[in-house]
RNA sequence: GCGCCCGUAGCUCAGUUGGAUAGAGCAUCUGCCUUCUAAGCAGAGGGUCGUGGGUUCGAUUCCCGCCGGGCGCGCCA
């Protein structure tokens, strides 16, 4: 890509003036105005200042030692020490019509592929997935799209929520209150249901607490008929999970659920004690601080009314049960031996972040010439809120679910297509209104900075217009649209060889076309779905301005292959874009 | 109490190693469909980037204090 290419010879030029200078942090960039040029660097003033030195000197210095001459007509030195360049337009011809031949679509595969592990969605056995679960499961999605599109190996694993205490509830409620009608009906509401009367049951009364502990215990204890009943709960559960999953077109390679990890969690244990990691307090294991750090940054010590003291990882229960921290260190190692991955990336919600220091730490301590060869990165995300800035609810305070917001979008979709295009057959309007309307829920959720929290509205979610999918959508039918009538007029290909920029809006929609790997690669780098969706939008952005001031068809020769071939490149960028954001687009809506 | 996160336009939010005049959507106002799909476009108004200091050529971004909000601190996950 164009930029990389500027890049290296910069970095070239930087070491012949500066031999010893590290030039990893040495980038060049968009301008933020095209009336700097098209690419600016301003990594010198910050090596001139490490120096003390001057940096528009350095700046000249680099300057005539920097041949760009095959991309750029000159290079400017701007400001405190900007360095600005300027595009030759034959470059970026070259650039584009090397894109329609498919040589590349504007980004490069990585020449460094990794192995890397993604742990996003994870919903719970026996309950409805709801709109929380959007979050990891759309930001994990798109994650190991954009990073397999960049040429890594990625492997995802859906770590279902399987295990754990609810089960004795849940036994004993599926025992004695089981409504095998409404199980039929409603397999999820009924086990919700379930859970609820013996959680209520349980509170007020501690003996039928104390029935659900032995059904937990049974369960564990590997009693025939408990274990009928749980794995019967996962398949009605995994039923759910892939119907909605078939609606956002989600897959995942491996559905390894905490239970999978049972064989192992004694040992882990066990091991933990031998090598003196954990140790036994008050019948528990745990592991403690091992001092390495200060109070305030060491997960293992929690402050009490100012004093700190110990809050260690349990990895076994005084009762003898195991925690997720011991299921998750299995996980880590389990994931180690069977894929060696550079990296494991969990997508899961904020408020983890303290177990997850926990983890890795642990883990570090456990296996360390394993941890030494493994990334392990929790990526967070924040809670979406109520209009009352509390964590989303209906008005009757239930959580929404997932699958009647997504009933809800399509809904509203179709109401639109139906106005907007009568025409269309019933069957095509269902079809737009499921890809716009999934689109639009999807998109809602990736464009707000993943760590921040938002308050989630219906009117936002499933809006139609503004910095949404359907924008995007929308764009890429025009063109398509186009190309329909382009088709009809005769072969639009071969003309493709003689082009030449000339509007204004053309040039803009061309620059910002190059741009496409740098949006993708922040999104890989930074686990920022976000970064792709605001380029699409600017994308999508010039392609509307450049449609209302370049008629397409009307316009002749050079000046209609050149529209053209934006048109092409254009749609294919936002098609790439979106697909790789999980979104689907549509020929015409 | 201790720790972490947040505070940007009326509302909801972007803002990529600190970088050039802080952006978008919604809402408000003014124009644009006999011309490739108006789910659109062009334009206007709207800001002490919570606040007070500091670091420096340069701070929404980094550091410290304060104010306001959220979250975490369970032998749950």
């Amino acid at each position: 890509m164009l930029h990389t290419l500027l890049e290296k010879q910069l970095r070239a030029a930087v070491t012949d003036v500066l031999p010893d200078a590290d030039t990893t942090s040495v980038l060049v960039r968009p301008c933020p105005d095209p009336k700097f040029g098209d690419y600016q660097t301003n990594a010198l003033m910050s090596v001139a200042k490490a120096r003390k030195m001057n940096p528009r000197q350095l700046a000249t210095d680099v300057v005539a030692k920097l041949d760009a001459s095959q991309w750029c007509d000159k290079v400017e030195i701007a400001g405190a020490g900007f360095l600005n360049f300027r595009l030759k337009t034959d470059a970026i011809t070259q650039t584009l019509q090397a894109a329609f031949r498919g040589e590349h679509l504007f980004f490069a595969k990585t020449a460094t592929p990794r192995t890397i592990v993604i742990d996003f969605s994870s919903p719970n056995v026996a309950k409805p997935m709801h709109v929380g679960h959007i979050r990891s499961t759309g930001i994990g999605d798109a994650l190991q799209r954009v990073l397999r599109l960049l040429g890594h190996h990625v492997v995802t694993d859906n770590h279902i929520g399987d295990w754990g205490t609810q089960f004795g509830k849940l036994l004993l409620g599926w025992k004695q209150s089981l409504d095998k009608a409404a199980l039929e009906r409603d397999a999820i509401a009924e086990l919700e249901r379930l859970y609820k009367v013996i959680n209520a049951e349980c509170d007020a009364n501690p003996a039928r607490l104390e029935e659900a502990k032995q059904e937990l215990v049974k369960l564990q204890a590997g009693d025939a008929d408990n274990l009928a009943i749980w794995k019967e709960m996962i398949r009605l559960s995994q039923v759910q999970f892939d119907t909605i999953y078939g609606r956002l077109g989600v897959k995942f390679d491996h559905t390894l659920g905490e239970s999978y990890y049972n064989p192992w969690l004694g040992n882990v244990v066990n091991d933990l004690l031998q090598r003196g990691i954990a140790k036994e307090s008050e019948g528990a294991v745990g592991v403690f601080s091992d001092g390495s750090m200060p109070p305030k940054e060491d997960p293992f010590l929690v402050n009490r009314d100012g004093e700190w003291v110990a809050d260690p990882a349990l990895v076994r229960k005084s009762d003898g049960g195991f925690n997720y921290m011991t299921t998750d260190l299995a996980t880590i190692e389990y994931r180690l031996k069977t894929w060696s991955p550079n990296e494991i990336i969990y997508v899961v919600d904020d408020r983890q972040a303290p177990h997850f220091r926990k983890l890795f730490l642990t883990f570090g301590r456990w296996q360390p010439d394993a941890a030494k060869r493994v990334k392990l990165r929790h990526v967070g995300f924040g809670k979406i809120l109520g209009d009352d800035g509390k964590p989303f609810k209906t008005r009757s305070g239930d959580t929404v679910k997932l699958g009647d917001l997504l009933d809800e979008a399509v809904e509203r979709a179709l109401k639109v297509v139906s106005e907007k295009n009568p025409d269309l057959s019933e069957a095509q309007q269902r079809e737009i209104a499921r890809v716009v309307g999934i689109g639009a829920v999807k998109y809602a959720d990736l464009l707000p900075n993943r760590q921040s929290d938002y308050v989630f509205s219906w009117d936002k979610m499933l809006a139609m217009n503004g910095n949404t999918a359907p924008y995007l959508q929308y764009a890429y039918a025009r063109i398509r649209s186009i190309f329909r009538k382009a088709d009809e007029a005769g072969d639009w290909r071969a003309a493709m060889s003689s082009i030449q920029l000339n509007a204004p809006e053309e040039i803009g929609m061309a620059r910002h076309l190059l741009n496409f790997g740098l949006a993708l690669e922040a999104v890989g780098d930074e686990c920022r779905p976000n970064f792709l969706c605001n380029y699409l939008y600017e994308l999508a952005g010039y392609f509307a301005t450049f449609y209302e001031a370049c008629p397409v068809l009307k316009a002749e020769g050079t000046e209609r292959a050149t529209r053209l071939l934006l048109c092409e490149l254009t749609a294919r960028v936002l098609k790439q874009g979106l697909e790789a954001l999980g979104i689907e687009v549509l020929e015409q809506m």
